[in-house]
RNA sequence: GCGCCCGUAGCUCAGCGGAUAGAGCAGGGGACUUCUAAUCCCAAGGCCGCAGGUUCGAAUCCUGCCGGGCGCGCCA
């Protein structure tokens, strides 16, 4: 029995009350959901629909819970079924039905968390799109690891997403790249308002190793050639930081793309068409304050440039047109002045801002060192890059500590602890139990304990109160990753994996001796054990790779 | 000034309108002749920033205030 399924025989139960009583049936939900109470004299699993529904019907909670109660007990691997307080529905499965769930869970093996709740969903998942002046550092780094949870996660649920980076790749940023490598190259300082630090010189030292003869070329022609190479090669370097940190995108997207495709232009006749353009001292503008913007924003400079803000909405509307519904950016706390300008190009192009775009805004990781902050910026010298970090700590430890907290607070992390190497890290925390869960699983191959077939398992003999515990927690896995995905909140998979089922396997093993011990038979309470000790693998090594993390044999 | 986010145990943080608000770390006390002690158990630690409101019920929703972070360009 899992939660979902008892949650389903919840609401058929109330199906029934109604039409037994008359009562009217539009006023129950299309799903409910059952909870896990805290206090296990509160049973398995409680319902407060009683609670929800009486006001709508106009009778006191205690009543219809009654009633709820009398059809609910019914349901087989129903136990028992208590009213309780304002109106709770405490329910006890039988340790039948609670315990085959271990073989639901084995049997689903990877499948076992994922669903289709989100099917149908075409969802667009924007983030990093660091500029490519310069490399992946760690003001980028939490969207890299919390983001690409997010694709895995709206994966898990069904939903048709894809990751894309968009690569400014236009405009002045990238010429001021280019002139700080030529710079570098001919062993000038940095121009003024360039880029410094160690990277800009050794790309120049690559430029120059694959154009040995570029510095004989007129000016212009030779900061083409570092600007355009230099560029090539700092794309290249952020792929392999991203992709060493398990970071894959589904599509970089190029700024510079959209400029010579004309997307920009067809942007400026879709905007213009639902009469939102006007021009005013010599400037084009998006009347943006027509929906929740401060202020109008410029498309076209005066100068005949086309401004940053034309590029955005330009790439807006493409995906639109590649039939992404839902287009969702993940931005840094220092960008969300963009929320409203980013609403009202939705807005501008016809769309409904509330439904087609969803912009997630995350506060800043602060990075201290020895008490003091350090400041990031790609302009300073003292920058952390994503490849010092991962490999400082490793892909996995970095992930973790990056993905199990809420974007909506600032995180702080502690270079010198992250460094350190230090057994707290709560990543080797869940790691651990899935590396004693496999090294249980080799020991009973030697030993030729075997989980045997399916109709042998005997599920009523998961009875142990730790064991029960474990159960639930491994039924609560599949919401775990429904919430997560429709809430855009991984920590709440980490949450999950590293305060409840973690604990919950280590306080089984500790309680509940898995393999038989010297001459001890094998029975089936052994057997029935390692059903269980194997769903709890399942799910550890599914969660963390949903997180991007590996789930280690051994440790 | 305006806008967004945060304020929960000494520290770092979970907490989807539900029952007695949780965990890790730090500090105190325990548990390894047999499956990984990177673990587990016990005790201790709280005006959930403050004040109102909404309701059967508020850490959670609404309003105001206090404190902190970030942002408000024909920059990218």
């Amino acid at each position: 029995m899992t939660p979902a399924k008892l949650a389903d025989a919840v609401l058929a139960a109330a199906h029934a009350l109604f039409s037994e009583r008359g009562l009217d049936r539009a006023a129950l939900p299309a799903t409910t959901t059952v909870e896990r109470p805290r206090n296990p004299e509160h049973g398995d699993y409680a319902s407060t629909i009683a609670l929800q529904l009486a006001k709508k019907i106009g009778l006191p909670p205690r009543e219809l819970a009654a009633g709820l109660a009398e059809q609910l007990a019914r349901t087989p691997g129903v136990k028992s079924v208590e009213i309780a307080g304002p109106g709770f529905l405490n329910v006890r499965l039988d340790p039948a039905a609670a315990g085959q769930l271990a073989r639901v869970v084995v049997e689903a093996g990877r499948e076992y968390g994922r669903s289709d709740v989100l099917a149908g969903q075409k969802v667009n998942l924007e983030f990093v799109s660091a500029n490519p002046t310069g490399p992946v550092h760690l003001g980028h780094t939490r969207w890299a690891a919390v983001g690409d949870s997010l694709r895995r996660l709206l994966a898990a649920a069904g939903a048709d997403v894809a990751s894309e980076y968009y690569i400014n790749d236009a405009g002045s940023q990238i010429d001021r790249f280019g002139r700080s490598v030529l710079a570098a190259a001919k062993g000038e300082p940095t121009p003024e308002d360039g880029y410094g630090g160690e990277y800009i010189a050794d790309i120049a030292r690559q430029v120059l190793a694959e154009h040995p003869a570029v510095l004989d070329l007129p000016g212009d022609e030779a900061e083409a050639v570092f600007r355009n190479e230099g560029y090539r090669l700092m794309l290249a370097e952020i792929k392999a930081s991203l992709g060493r940190f398990a970071v894959d995108f589904d599509v970089w997207f190029s700024e510079r793309g959209l400029h010579d495709s004309g997307a920009i232009e067809h942007a400026l006749d879709t905007l213009r068409a639902q009469g939102h353009l006007y021009e005013s001292e010599g400037a084009l503008w998006l009347r943006t304050t027509d929906f929740g913007d401060d202020k109008d924003r410029v498309l076209i400079r005066g100068n005949g440039e086309k401004t940053y803000f034309a590029a955005d909405a330009a790439y807006y509307i493409n995906k639109r047109e590649r039939g992404f519904e839902k287009c969702v950016y993940l931005l840094g706390a220092d960008h969300h002045g963009y929320i409203n300008r980013l609403r009202a190009i939705a807005a501008c192009a016809g769309d409904d801002p509330d439904a087609n775009i969803e912009i997630l805004i995350g506060q800043l990781v602060n990075l201290v060192r020895e008490g003091q902050p350090v400041r990031m910026s790609k302009r300073a010298g003292n920058v952390i890059t994503l490849d010092e970090l991962v490999d400082a700590v490793g892909t996995d430890a970095a992930r973790y500590s990056l993905a199990r907290s809420s974007t909506d607070s600032p995180l702080t992390l502690d270079i010198e602890v992250i460094t350190r190497r230090s057994n707290d890290n709560p990543v080797f925390y869940v790691q651990y139990v899935g590396a004693r869960t496999a090294s249980v699983a080799r020991n009973a191959a030697e030993l030729g304990l075997t989980r045997g077939d399916a109709e042998s398992f005997r599920p009523e003999l998961l009875a142990h109160a730790k064991e029960n515990e474990l159960l639930k927690a491994l039924g609560d896995y599949p919401a775990v990753v429904t919430a997560a995905a429709e809430l855009r909140a991984p920590h709440r998979l980490a949450h999950y994996l590293e305060k409840d089922l973690a604990p919950a396997y280590h306080r089984f093993y500790d309680n509940c001796r898995i393999l038989p011990m010297g001459d001890e038979e094998i029975t089936d309470l052994h057997r029935a054990r390692l059903w269980l000790n194997d769903a709890t693998r399942t799910v550890i090594a599914n969660g963390l790779e949903l997180l991007g993390v590996s789930a280690p044999e051994r440790m």
